[in-house]
DNA sequence: ATGTTAATGGTAATCATTATCATTAAGGAG
DNA sequence: CTCCTTAATGATAATGATTACCATTAACAT
């Protein structure tokens, strides 16, 4: 069990009754996590994680819980071409590590890097206002991935 | 049955013979059919209109054929966020027709826009040369989408 | 401390995509 | 044009990530 006090940010508390939502243990195992991964996970490597210190928390539960934090806009959802989602938490109010992925058609490697970010969001933020009054859209995210072949991938 | 003679583009069997391929009357029928549609297609679509005209093709074969047409770089692969994957041509040699997409996160809905996409294209190059020299990275595509609420669906 | 109700977890169901394997047809050789 | 080799095919079963279900538990407002 979390302990009754300190049990997480005091912030958290806010964010999640504002949306209606219960701060849970799962929840904050979870959200503790991806802080610390600080790289994208699938949903099962969560699961195994906060099983290792929760083994109380389903895998359902983990499920239900990233479903709601991509909805609250905390984490990101993204697709590498596996089968598999990552997840991973979304940048922080300044846009501190923002960054974009690089990924290997071959082996699914994952690259991400922040050169280019500024030039990148400048013209995205462009795109995205005229984009939204062309096709009354209300844009609140964009993706943006490269793909190509890594160094090993490329022997071959 | 296709026509013995007069039956597709000299080209493709060019390009087919090339990759290490036959021209069959499944293959020629799903290029026929996204070049028609000219939008984008789930595998079932696909399966669907075929079957229409030729019944003899299977949906494995159109899952078969959809892989190759990718790794032959005839077609592009996209998720937008429900569950199947949906195929579209890709732009001719001189990048004609070359466009990204404004995804409805609630209602799935997806708008082709080619706004922006010379300004796009080029800092894409930029960034993808770099890219390439510093991870090592043989960059052959990117992917850039929009998400967020369509008009229908701000209205709630 | 207690009651209301959202949250949970185990399990079964879903459903797009893949693997299997016996049969068919593309297309090069003659 | 016919034959032969082998890739391609189609019906079906299997896979596997994600979701639905429902009885039980725990957040948290009172």
């Amino acid at each position: 069990m979390l302990q009754k006090n300190k049990c997480c940010e005091p912030w958290l508390h806010g964010k999640f009754k504002g949306c209606g939502y219960k701060v849970t243990t799962g929840r904050q195992a979870i959200l503790d996590i991806l802080h610390k991964a600080n790289k994208h996970l699938s949903a099962e490597d969560i699961y195994l994680k906060v099983h290792e210190i929760y083994p109380a928390v389903g895998l359902t539960t983990v499920y239900r819980t990233l479903e709601i934090l991509e909805k609250m806009g905390m984490i990101f959802k993204f697709d590498f071409g596996d089968k598999r989602a990552r997840y991973e938490l979304a940048e922080g109010e300044k846009g501190e590590n923002h960054h974009h992925h690089l990924v290997c058609t071959n082996c699914n490697r994952v690259v991400d890097y922040k050169d280019f970010i500024d030039q990148e969001v400048k013209l995205l933020k462009e795109t995205e206002r005229e984009l939204s009054k062309k096709y009354n859209f209300n844009i609140n995210n964009h993706l943006i991935q490269f793909y190509g072949l890594c160094e090993k991938c490329r022997a071959k």
